[in-house]
DNA sequence: CTGTTAGCGCGTTCAC
DNA sequence: GTGAACGCGCTAACAG
């Protein structure tokens, strides 16, 4: 264990005391400007580097973040972490990852955990699941460090929130289902106890109720975001008396799963039936019939997540400020949806 | 900033010494169980929690493990770090992400920038393009903190390295391919200075000499690991006089080029052309017409990374163990290879 | 068994 | 401007 240079070591080198080489270093303003460059480049020459675990002891302050998701390996998450982890690291900021698993319990054990580490903010977005765990992020709140919630936000009074527009997605995907001459537009959704899942059937049905088209419960089927409940969701509305013709899907996947079950059926996409996803996840575009979908640039939002952190964290610590960004979601136009030929208007359409 | 509550005020109330305190809480032996049993009751009627960072900054042990990565966004890397979170979480430790964009300048900086967090050790791949870090990775060792390298590995005295048998998955890839009746099989390579692409070369080489096929290093292309890139070179494989009839890829994405471009020159796969890529990227098995691929069971590479570190730090701290821990890939046959309608033994195929 | 003391590395009083 | 002294919370060494 090579023995790290301290303050100290350079202090004796230079026969002065530790206080006045931890002033030089941290541009306190009483010091001469010829002891402060004599510390720095004796520091260099040593290659002294600050403790942070000491700092962090001494000034309550860590310089670390906690970053909490149901888990790391999904594309979305994944590329929000991305996003804070670009914006805070030039900060001098870094990143703890845990994964709750969309389980309550061990989302407790998880910030908990983290507070201990005296972490400087919590960015998160909150289990699928889950009934009622403010008191647990009033205690963040409580210790006066910041938390950020990311799309799976929960109206918490002092906590701060990015997501996208979810009915605004919604509600867009549903009209350009309509503007392609679709009638019947059913809906695939997801536990509606979240927000998310729940702005996007709102969107989706005054979507459909401003086109003046009849809103049918029975056209609206919960499913877990998975291919194999897209296919089972699909099935069921196939076999109705009067089947929809176009799917508006919260998820990807379940999406996919849709338009297998409705090949399987005989019929076309999008001739016979128009499908759209939302999430934009990788393989909508790589298939051979690619899938229209919800983009909801997530690397942009964890960008922005860190953002709202640095704001709440270097401004003044008693305001709580509970910011709501809204991000703008888009329609990213592919083959799924596109019946008549109209000409792409989405540059980013293939 | 509520306060919390530290040995010295739950020792007051005890009208104990806080050393009394920190041995009770720390199972040490010299300790009458009335004042452990009492310790432990006041601690818990008090919320007493540990303050990580004084023991860290007195024991040296952050119980932080540092991962560094070329980005954090791709199935493979956020998968294996998903294994690494899960084997260590329950431990006690947390995982601290960087991203080293595949700079080396960065990967520096984030590594050093680790060592000064004084995490207990470094699990990482290391960047694609790099020439020698070296010294780097020794300054990692000089500090007596293990190091693990997972898939991206370089030989290095005294770093353990948890990998798949890539020679192997790319040896049965070729073989599969010629066993389904394939007779000129190419490969689309990429940067061969990394020995997995290397590994994966020499792989697919082995089985086309073994099998007394000719060996054509026209055959072999580098490319990266995009859909674009694996058009690029199929066509060129295409438009050569004795074109091949299967090809082998490194990368899945490639692999996807390669069939979108097969296809648009009128020829079908696995009919005309058999392909076959690696890493078992999710879409290979969404697609219409799925992708026979080679999978490299991240979560868990990741799993066995956080063990071979648990080990390390745990048993003697000066034998520097280098283990190499090398998993058996396993070969995912799909569509995209099965020109014979041979019966499929692969359980996990679709 | 328990109390006392000291130190991990740093920043921050308070004097001078 | 700079030094001396202290404390962040915890643990290990030495007493008793």
């Amino acid at each position: 264990m090579k023995k790290k240079t301290t303050i100290y070591d350079i202090a004796k080198k230079l026969d002065i005391t530790a206080a006045t080489v931890s002033r030089a270093l941290n541009d306190n303003p009483k010091i001469s400007v010829a002891t402060r460059k004599l510390v720095l480049e004796t520091a260099r020459e040593m290659n002294y580097e600050q403790n942070r675990l000491a700092k962090a002891l001494k000034s309550g302050k860590s310089y670390n973040v906690g970053v909490v998701v149901p888990r790391i390996n999904t594309n979305f998450f994944g590329s929000v972490i991305r996003g804070i982890e670009e914006t805070l690291y030039p900060e001098g900021y870094h990143i703890i990852i845990c994964q709750s698993h969309d389980d309550e319990r061990i989302e407790t054990s998880n910030i908990n955990s983290l507070l201990n580490l005296q972490v400087d903010g919590i960015l998160m977005s909150i289990p699928n699941i889950q009934r009622d765990n403010d008191d647990l992020y009033n205690s963040v709140l409580k210790e006066n460090i910041p938390l950020i919630f990311f799309d799976r936000r929960k109206d918490i009074n002092g906590v701060s929130s990015v997501t996208i527009d979810d009915f605004k997605g919604a509600y867009e995907a549903t009209q350009h289902l309509i503007d392609q001459g679709y009638k019947r537009i059913a809906h695939i959704s997801n536990d509606r106890r979240l927000q998310i899942f729940n702005n996007r059937y709102l969107g989706y049905k005054q979507a459909v109720i401003d086109n003046g088209l009849e809103f049918n419960e029975n056209l609206v089927i919960e499913a877990f975001s998975k291919v194999e409940e897209g296919r089972r969701v699909a099935k069921t509305f196939l076999e109705m008396d009067n089947p929809p013709d176009g799917i508006f899907s919260a998820s990807d996947f379940s999406a996919l799963g849709a338009i297998k079950e409705i090949k399987d059926h005989g019929l076309r996409v999008p001739e016979d039936m128009g499908v759209i996803g939302f999430s934009n996840e990788p393989f909508t575009e790589l298939m051979e019939l690619s899938i229209t979908s919800v983009d909801q640039s997530p690397i942009e939002m964890g960008k922005l997540a860190a953002e709202v952190f640095l704001e709440e964290v270097n401004n003044s610590k008693n305001i709580r400020s509970q910011k709501k960004v809204v991000l703008d979601p888009q329609l990213i136009i592919r083959q799924s949806s596109l019946r008549e030929a109209i000409p792409i208007k989405n540059d980013q359409a293939i």
